[in-house]
RNA sequence: GGAGUCUUAGCUCAAUUGGUUAGAGCGCCGCCCUGUCACGGCGGAGGUUGCGGGUUCGAGCCCCGUAGACUCCGCCA
């Protein structure tokens, strides 16, 4: 037996007891007689102490130790001289008898406490990067919340069931990792970007109840909250209405949050379609832990003289603004930034007043007649301080850029700092196709086998694609999309409608979807779900602000596991296995 | 594919306007030290300033190129 006791357990009641413990060396303090060090296990600190008087030999061997050797000490616990209140073992120490090295470690790459080392560095070592507090509280508190998952779910009569990894590529949505196959050469399997398909086939199995924390393969550039694969997780039930899998995913986000941070959160989540969300907020996902709501002016400037305002209304375009409170006092090199912002998403410029002084100080405000500066005063409630941001474009431009400036200036303001507010809300009717331009096609907002509401069927056999909405939605935290769903198609009819007005030939939806399609022939239960990205919700409920910091082995932003040294080239032999052939030479 | 920031000792960083032998803390090696808890003291080793080129009497610093890291845009049904 290594240990009769953790380093984190010893307290003064243990005090004449004997204990072994086995540990790293986290620090070392050599007083030339009395040597003491600190055992560190994952559950605390101990502190060891070397008396020469008492045992000569193991005190000049623990001389020796340096951080992060391994070792094992038995000894007699005792009441420390002084007792160190910043321990939870600090009213204590183990007065060693016997010690084993087990282990000796080298030169450290980066210190085990103290500032984090370059990131880059960190991944190389990750197992040693591992045994720092926060990367193992980090991945503890994941446990936490799987574990808080299954148990809800499962109460729920929900069954965890696999599906494959090796399965098919479909040329929807991103890049699909390939895998060749040997016994059938020339063919690929895919890496599942979801277990969509797979799920869906579940619910025509009758399973009913399903779920799993899948893992999910991508192969499309990284973020900090992206990586080439990551977990989903991906639910989905027969017979069940929209209502039912939000309060589902609310109980579920109650019980994660309940386990890993002790916190109740309110239920139920507050609601907002997707017109009202880009409507007030300028995006698809708010963050509404501060107002600076989009405020529409269309009323104010319906007859403005102001050519720039009056012409976007004229073509039946939007003039929107966002009050940003007490920013008046932005640097020009600020407002330069913005207005760069504004024209990257589509807009021609960036109109301004800034409030100071009890006067507009702004290029555009001549040409106002006084009421509309008394219209916008009341609308935008402009008061002294206050930096008032325009947008007079396309509906959707005139959002996105508004959204776009609302989040920069927040986090110029730092609205969000140190706040543990938790807004969650549901974002709900999205639509259901939208155009692509590059493509010159409709493709699906979600997917192809989301359900449009049925009031909006009849928009798709008018092919008025643009106007249909989808019985889809998104759960949002704090302005992070950590979740989408949608109940499906079930019907062969309207699922190939669909396909019809995403233009797949009748061929190809039998090669890519033929058995999806046979199986909602054989008796197809209307069925609906919902996937959840783990890794984003574990990042916002460690507080961490790269889903790296909450994977044991993430790759860096090249998709590189700087640690293995993957991916990397394969044996000539294994590719022409598989009759794989090299069009390019690595130097 | 594009933009920005960054790269100096094992680690974290410094080095004035371009100016002597590129420094400090931690870590590492050696010696001393019997109640520390970031122990302390003395001494030592450790550098192609990412790499290549240029400007200059002189470059860690300025210019060009290149590699790598991170963040963002595109992309991610």
């Amino acid at each position: 037996m290594y240990r009769t006791h953790h380093c984190g357990q010893l307290r003064a009641s243990d005090v004449g007891a004997t204990a072994k413990l086995a540990g790293w060396v986290h620090m070392h303090r050599n007083l030339g007689g009395v040597v003491f060090i600190d055992l560190r296990d994952r559950e605390g600190l101990t502190q060891l102490v070397f008396r020469p008087e008492e045992n000569l030999p193991v005190t000049e061997l623990a001389r020796t130790l340096r951080q992060e050797d391994v070792i094992q000490v038995s000894g007699r616990v005792a009441a420390r001289i002084e007792s160190n209140p910043n321990l939870p073992t600090g009213g204590i120490e183990l007065v060693a008898g016997e010690m084993r090295i087990l282990n000796r470690a080298g030169v450290l790459p980066f210190p085990v406490d103290g500032d984090p080392a370059n990131e880059d560095l960190r991944l190389s070592y990750r197992y040693f990067d591992l045994r720092r507090p926060q990367l193992s509280r980090n991945l503890r508190i994941r446990h936490r919340i799987t574990k808080a998952t299954r148990d809800y779910l499962d109460a729920q009569g929900f069954v965890e069931i696999e599906t494959p990894i090796l399965s098919k590529s479909t040329p929807e949505g991103a890049r699909d990792f390939l895998v060749p196959s040997r016994i059938t050469p020339g063919t690929f399997y895919a890496l599942p970007q979801a277990p969509q398909q797979y799920k869906q086939l579940l619910m025509v199995g009758g399973i009913e109840k399903y779920f799993q924390i899948a893992k999910c393969f991508r192969d499309e550039d990284l973020r900090a909250d992206r990586q080439p694969e990551f977990t989903q997780i991906d639910i989905e039930a027969s017979f069940v209405v929209p209502e039912e899998i939000f309060t589902l995913v609310e109980g579920m986000l109650a019980a994660i949050f309940r386990a890993s941070r002790g916190v109740e959160i309110s239920t139920p989540f507050p609601r907002l379609t997707y017109h009202e969300a880009m409507e007030q907020f300028g995006t698809d996902k708010p963050d509404r832990r501060f107002a600076m709501h989009l405020v529409d002016l269309a009323g104010v400037f319906a007859g403005s003289s102001f050519k720039m305002f009056r012409g976007a209304l004229d073509s039946s375009g939007a003039v929107k603004a966002i009050n940003a409170r007490q920013f008046a006092g932005i640097t020009t090199g600020q407002l330069e930034d913005l207005t760069a912002m504004a024209k990257h998403y589509g807009a021609k410029g960036l109109a301004f007043i800034k409030v100071e002084d009890g006067e507009w100080k702004s290029p555009i405000t001549k040409f106002f007649t006084a009421e509309e500066k008394a219209a916008l005063t009341a609308k935008l409630q402009i008061e002294e301080g206050d930096l008032i941001l325009f947008a007079a474009d396309q509906w959707e431009i005139a959002c996105e850029v508004l959204g776009r400036l609302r989040l920069r200036v927040a986090e110029l303001q730092r609205l969000t700092e140190n706040s543990d507010t938790l807004d969650f809300l549901w974002v709900t009717e999205f639509p259901l196709m939208e155009f692509d331009t590059a493509g010159n096609k409709w493709n699906a907002v979600h997917h192809p086998f989301t359900r449009p509401k049925a009031e909006d069927v009849s928009l798709i056999e008018a092919g008025e694609f643009g106007k249909a909405r989808a019985e889809a939605y998104d759960v949002v935290l704090n302005g992070v999309e950590i979740g989408g769903g949608s109940i499906r198609i079930h019907e062969p009819e309207l699922q190939a409608k669909m396909f019809a007005a995403l233009g797949v030939s009748e061929k190809d939806q039998q090669a890519m979807f033929g058995h999806i399609l046979r199986a909602f022939r054989l008796g197809a239960p209307p069925h609906g779900g919902i996937a959840m990205g783990l890794d984003r919700l574990v990042m916002l409920i460690c507080g961490e602000q790269s889903i790296r910091e909450v994977m044991a082995f993430p790759k860096n932003n090249r998709g590189i596991d700087l640690m293995s040294q993957s991916p990397s080239e394969v044996n000539p032999q294994q590719l022409r296995e598989l009759r794989v052939e090299l069009i390019v030479d690595r130097d």
